[in-house]
Order: C-alpha cells, then structure tokens, then sequence
DNA sequence: AACGGCATGTAACGTGTTACATGATTTC
DNA sequence: GAAATCATGTAACACGTTACATGCCGTT
C-alpha cells in the first residue's frame, strides 16, 4: 500500500510517465523503495481510475506515445492525509538475523561468505546513500532541484533538512550493519584459531 | 520462502505441533521472523508432503488429536543447505524512512507523533530483545537449553555464541533506531523555535 | 455450564516477483 | 541496419494479511 504513496511523493514534483517512475525506482528512490514496472504501470492505471492522478497520452515520435501522469488534487490530499498517518506498526522479518542466528549450521568458510555479503551488500548501499546526501547537500540532485523551484521559499529549510535527516539515517543503519558483519567475522576467526 | 527454515530452524530442536509453533512464532521467534496462524498450518502441510517434516496424530484427551510434525533427515538436510546458502539479495522498502523524506508535508503536530512512535517501537523490541540477550547469556531461555541439551558439546560455545550475536545486533539496530527518532525530534523543535 | 486456552483450518484479498511479450524511437 | 533505450503491458505464481469459522480441553 505504501508504493502507491512513494509515487504520489515523486509526482507531487512534476508529471511523469510509467517508464520515467519506473527508472527511478529502479535508481535513486530504489534506496527507500523499489519496485518493478509490473508493479508500477497497474498501480498507475488503478490510481488513475481512483482519481488520485490524472493520465494524458503525450505523442512520442511520429507513431509513438506514452501516458503521462500528473497528481491530481484528491491525489495531493491523499499524500497529504498518508503523510499525517502515523506509520503502521511493521513486523519484523529479517532473513540476515535469522540465519545469523543458527550459523553453527553452516561451514565456516560459509558462514565468512554470508557475512562478507553482509558487508559488501550494505557497504554498497552505505556509497550510494553517502553520495545522494553530498547530492542533498550541494543542491544538486535533479529531483531535489526541481521540488524546491515548485515550494515556497520558507519551506526550502525543511524541504531540505528531511531528506538529509532521512539519508543521515539510512547511512548510519549502513554503518551499523558493516560493524555487525566485522564482528561476526571476528567471531568466526576466534572459533577458527580455537 | 525463509518461513519455512524458520520453521525448520525450531523444529530442529523438538517436534512440535502447529500451535506450539504458532505461539513460538508470535512470542519469542516473533522478533526475528513473525508469522500468523493461517500461514504456519498450510506451510506445514505442504512440508509434510515434500517430506521435509513427518507429521503423526498424537491424541489429546479423550476424543481429540493434535497433529505434531518432526523434522525428517531430508528436512534436516535442507536446513542444512539453506544455512550454507547466501542470503537472498533483499530490497529497500522501508515506510520509516520513506515518510522521513517528505515530513515537511506533515503538521509539526503529527510528525512528532510519527517519530515518537518510531520511537516507541524500537524501544519495544529493545526491551524485548535485551531480555531475550540476558535469557541467552545466563542459559534460562527453554528453547535454547533444549537446543544445547542436544547438540554436542563442542558445538555449545557456537551455539550459544551465535545466538548471542544476533540479538547484540539487533539491540545496535534499535539503539540506532532510537537515537534517529530523538534527532528528528530535535529537528521539529529547532524549527518550530525559529 | 462457562471460560480461557488449545487446536486447526478456509476464504478472500492484496501485495510482490518473475517471466514472458511486444513494438517504437533514438543513436551509432 | 543494429543496438540501446523508451514504452507498456499480461500471466502465473508466491507470499502475506485479515477475517471468519469450528470445536475440544481443562479449570473453575
């Protein structure tokens, strides 16, 4: 249910077709939430159906055209609405930890590969979500740019302290999880010299 | 697809009824993986018929039964597998940072709510996952005497070392968690003072 | 006999994943 | 003209959630 919300986010921006949504939750917004085009282009047409968006057939070359969708404002109320929710209570389902937990089932060289992806798995989120907060930072990452042309100055400050908090977060998770992994490798080296 | 090692992950220490790992599964297990009633039962089944458990009616009382499933050396063996295994890639989708992002679109109000019950949730699991450390490192947690009560004791050190080590990651997770919410919470007092 | 816990399930729905399928446009 | 990218979808399945439904057991 949240997919829906984490597009309405992105096209309180500007109007933006399936596939351009779909790049973006295949790149940056991926990070936060990710989704694949068979999930997009239904949950666009249902929410167009619902009045939240407003589609449009733009012309694309000679032949072509692509659907182009714009929030509408029951859409924007809705964001608004879900943004005044609190969270629902999430349960927690974590396939790291639950192996972590019975790792004396697996071979110790495996159990190094399955910590080393660990780290390597959030190491590589740690550099993406670094590099979109230097983005955040230096005003310059395109979608970032274009929400702050379209909101009153006053609000610039807020706009813009959010997604930092919101990175600085993600970022000290990454952290957190690569101490975890180290640790749990020097654990297995202290069995190993056992 | 990982409920079914949690399952044999359990199973591995006794047989045990679909209720008793109902239970397990909104108790104790609940906060590594969580699953309701109407999904363990079906997912029983189906182990039942691959052979991954052996199911045997065990009468309760005068006229009713209770089906209770052990773990068979195929399902052993698959456990055994899916430990040795990488963790599956996992994807981003978190609702938290996802509404941290566009907070500005919340009243002061509310977005305080959003974050103390962040809050508030993490301090939960803290609470529950620090008694589930302290039940781990002074032996009074059933499942695990159980566990170690079966297992050889060369292997005691590992188990209870891994076990360990879980929840001391989890417990970072959350103090992590804990300490965000508090810094959002500054963030909406230094804007509303300004 | 009433109650709380034990025990097991079905049905409907929503969400998410993977694979398949098609065709136009732009760029080289 | 080949390749990469833009563009949109369907179908099948797996997974997960909620609600509903039933009935026995042990205790009071």
């Amino acid at each position: 249910m949240s997919l829906r919300y984490a597009l309405l986010a992105v096209l309180t921006v500007e109007p933006m077709t399936g596939y351009d949504l779909s790049k973006l939750f295949q790149q940056s917004v991926a990070h936060v939430w990710n989704a694949p085009d068979s999930q997009i282009y239904p949950e666009l047409r249902k929410m167009e159906a619902e009045g939240l968006l407003e589609g449009s057939d733009v012309p694309w070359g000679p032949r072509g055209r692509k659907r182009q969708y714009a929030i509408s404002d029951e859409g924007r109320e809705a964001f608004r609405l879900w943004m005044n929710e609190p969270i629902g209570y999430f349960l927690e389902r974590d396939p790291a930890h639950l192996k972590a937990a019975y790792l004396e089932w697996a071979e110790p060289e495996n159990a190094r590969v399955i910590l080393n992806e660990h780290k390597a798995h959030f190491t590589a989120l740690l550099q993406d979500w670094t590099s979109r907060l230097i983005e955040i930072n230096t005003l310059t990452n395109p979608l970032l740019v274009k929400r702050l042309e379209i909101s009153s100055p006053k609000d610039h400050q807020k706009v813009v302290a959010f997604k930092r908090y919101t990175y600085e977060g993600l970022i000290a998770r990454a952290e957190q999880e690569i101490l975890w992994a180290d640790r749990g490798l020097e654990l297995l080296d202290s069995f190993e010299t056992a």
